[in-house]
DNA sequence: CACCTTTTGAGAGTTACTCTCATTTCATGG
DNA sequence: CCATGAAATGAGAGTAACTCTCAAAAGGTG
């Protein structure tokens, strides 16, 4: 998942000097082509932005940039967030029960991706707004979250993984975080994300209920 | 909403005589392109099958397939469904609890959606799993009929379609559906759909319960 | 039949993405 | 410190989905 769930500080190439200098460089042009991305589409809207002037500003060749990543919108949107999601997850007590699991790695999750990076949250989301393209592209990213969310339940709780319910369940789980994002762009990212998310938790939790706001 | 949501007839030209020739003659050239592109995805799978090939077999120019549909996914998956959805929903007696509503519409549509043609629902549900962008459309088609339940569901309560909560309801609704047909095509269309919708629908409606399966 | 509107076809252009191969850059053992 | 192997890069050609434009054709109408 992305746009809230960032449960730690991306890496970056100088916090890790042990690693080799090859690796290093990796980071580094990755970081270096997302940044020239972030630049252009805030100068021109993403749709006129070519790969061919992300490569040039990034100065990298539009074949290292296809090497890094495999569509243009990933360039905007991934992250490797879920691997620490899951971790989070896992390391909730065993008896804690599942609605209270979920709801506060989400929320954490939340906090920590809008504050971590408030201008890259808001420009992402705002794209899943307006780019069709984009879109589908999280929402693919959020099913793969779906699994894995299918999988941390059904660790807990003993259940197939696989099993037509737990699937069901992770994924309209999914697509209501998905839709509280679009809802912040939407409003024009008035008021605290988190809430929206809360909020959004309650009514997967429990339904709509019968209180009309 | 494509896969499960048929609830009548789609257009055939022979059944409007009253239309003009034009009209006529438009329909028969949606469905000709649409005929050709089954053929060819069954001949030779999804992407080796060209819009190219697909207007030669279709016997029209491919400006003319992008004239009918905007992207070659939507070939496969667009359908008209929606409207005569809302239709349904909206021919309820008024003081039918919505949960009953939705649930016996989205079970006829399933039921119909099936039976009208098995064929392509498999295809359309198989292309879904293989091809990810056949996916993203898939998503994208849902989340319109995501709106169009929000704005039903506001209609016979009397909330906002437009607040977070009717929202997040719906697209966690659209996604859990979603889901379903996924499971549907990933065990090989074994068993009947309509138990899958209603198993989903029992998730959707009262969380996993605490039964395991 | 003539006139107007809508639809179609043809073709050129853009761009995301793929594949291949030669060149460069890093890592490593002697 | 250099030679050898492995990995990353760049250059370039190729594909196919889409877009745009404009002229030809076909349907509707007086």
């Amino acid at each position: 998942m992305t746009t809230m769930t960032a449960a730690r500080s991306p890496l970056s190439p100088a916090d890790r000097p042990q690693l080799g200098l090859r690796e290093r460089k990796k980071i580094k042009t990755r970081e270096a082509i997302r940044t020239a991305m972030y630049a252009l589409v805030e100068e021109q809207g993403y749709e006129a932005t070519t790969v061919e002037q992300i490569a040039e500003r990034a100065e990298v060749s539009p074949s290292t940039v296809f090497r890094y990543f495999p569509t243009k919108e990933d360039i905007v949107l991934t992250d490797e967030y879920d691997p620490i999601l899951l971790e989070e997850l896992r390391s909730r007590p065993a008896d804690e029960p599942w609605p209270d699991t979920i709801r506060d790695v989400m929320l954490a999750a939340a906090r920590v991706g809008v504050e971590e990076d408030l201008r890259v949250a808001r420009l992402r989301t705002r794209l899943m707004v307006e780019i069709p393209a984009v879109r589908s592209r999280m929402m693919e990213s959020m099913s793969v979250t779906g699994r894995m969310i299918c999988g941390a339940l059904a660790e807990r709780t003993g259940r197939d993984p696989d099993s037509l319910e737990v699937r069901v369940y992770a994924m309209s789980f999914i697509g209501g975080l998905m839709e509280a994002s679009l809802y912040w762009a939407e409003k024009g990212h008035q008021g605290d994300f988190t809430d929206l998310v809360d909020r959004a938790l309650d009514v997967l939790e429990h339904g709509l209920g019968t209180e009309k706001p």
